[in-house]
DNA sequence: TTTCGATGGTGAGGCAGTTCACACAGCCGC
DNA sequence: GCGGCTGTGTGAACTGCCTCACCATCGAAA
């Protein structure tokens, strides 16, 4: 009943190039010049809990995911976490720190077992600046980093514990239907990832689990009343 | 005593094209590159509490500030505000719906009467297309935007209320010194830039003021203790 | 001049969520 | 198969901040 953890490494469903030929971000571009790219690129295996890297490294790279999935996060000095982003396969992420050049504002994590791929500044900032359709792609993508930080902070000034859960365990399982509709992911990584306190996350996944709405394992979480979840999302408080 | 509020239009200490020229977007252009841009700008005189524009608009264009403040905000369905962002003479705002033309995300609004430059999106969309060296710098701004948010994120999520009042006013009042060092602001808006109830913004003010770290005005706050206020920001409670 | 909206000031009471203190289960490495 | 770690479950006590209900003042408009 346990959700299963990649143990071995992931399969790798994609390779490096298979990945940049099939990425909106270089789909257009010819094929001499994905080679070329992919040339440049490193590809880097980590395990579940590794750090990937660290507020404050400079920025040396942009990374993207080919299999498992990461977490952005920063620390409180109280030690207390945030995620501000995940990411997972076919996702890049990391690319602030590439374009501007400046330290790294938080760190990476994986949470599952990872295949990366990272291709250094030092390489890819010269190739963007004779590509300049690349350059519109990176545009795109960080307008739409910044619409959904600033979402983020509407969610965590506006919204209550059940709502702001509700609509992330929403957003973990996207894309399944049915029996198939889990997210791996612990509860207190969860916690982090709407801002409340792991025992508060906890009491309130209980209570939907008691009304059957959602299915808690170790280590993941299954939403089989999504309807219900997605009434608490829009409503903005528990009317059950 | 009170902190003056401009009546009539603002003086317009810069024009558009010496906007233009001075500005870090398009310093480095030729000169006939600016003359064009010019041609294709609007200037727009808007009064203090003037919408600018509105979320859910179709972003039709990058604003500039000539003179005056704008904050950018969005609204809860609970009549709630919050403000995600602040502008002044020289900014630029308004870029992300510019860039990607999705609709607007937030309501933009006039703190004191201003003057704004427009540049309509179908005018400079393709102007940025034959301008590299322009995108590149929009790619600077969305960075730093980016890094802006996330640390407003970090500031709700792991500061209480003096903390990120302190940081506020520090910020409000940053670049002058001594008894200029004041902001013109009401003491809703600053409470809405924290993301606290004017209540209890207004109770943290009072006990400053009450220790002469700030002057409280009609419309306006004075930092008179700045070395207070930073120890505040940077302890994470007011060890007084 | 009067009125009215916007701003600032203040206390009492309530509650959502935190903090702390556990207990217990699986899983891992040795 | 034995510690030890990670993940989960739970209640009691506490608290920071909100909400509500006012009042006072100022400035601008009527």
């Amino acid at each position: 009943m346990s959700i299963p953890r990649a143990k071995q490494a992931p399969q790798r469903t994609r390779d490096k190039l298979s990945l940049l030929r099939s990425h909106p971000l270089f789909r257009d571009l010819p094929g001499a010049v994905i080679e070329h790219l992919g040339s440049y690129m490193r590809t880097r295996r980590v395990a579940r809990g590794t750090t990937i890297f660290t507020k404050g490294d400079p920025g040396t790279g942009l990374m993207g995911v080919l299999a498992g999935a990461v977490k952005v996060s920063v620390a409180s000095a109280e030690g207390k976490d945030i995620v501000l982003n995940t990411f997972r396969e076919g996702d890049i992420f990391g690319e602030i720190a590439l374009l501007d050049g400046r330290p790294r504002t938080a760190d990476a994590i994986a949470m599952a077992d990872c295949e990366l791929i990272v291709i250094e500044r030092r390489d890819f900032v010269p190739f963007l600046g004779s590509h300049p359709d690349v350059m519109l792609k990176f545009i795109e993508i960080l307008c739409s980093r910044l619409r959904h930080t600033s979402e983020q902070v509407q969610d965590i000034t506006f919204l209550n514990l059940p709502t702001r859960l509700a609509k992330t365990l929403l957003q973990l399982t996207a894309g399944e239907e049915g029996a198939r509709r889990k997210a791996a992911i612990t509860q207190r990584e969860i916690s982090q990832m709407i801002g409340m306190s792991r025992e508060s996350t906890n009491k309130q996944l209980r209570a939907w689990a008691k009304r059957g709405w959602i299915r808690l394992e170790r280590g993941g979480v299954g939403v089989t009343a999504p309807d219900k979840l997605a009434a608490i999302a829009a409503e903005g408080f528990d009317a059950s």
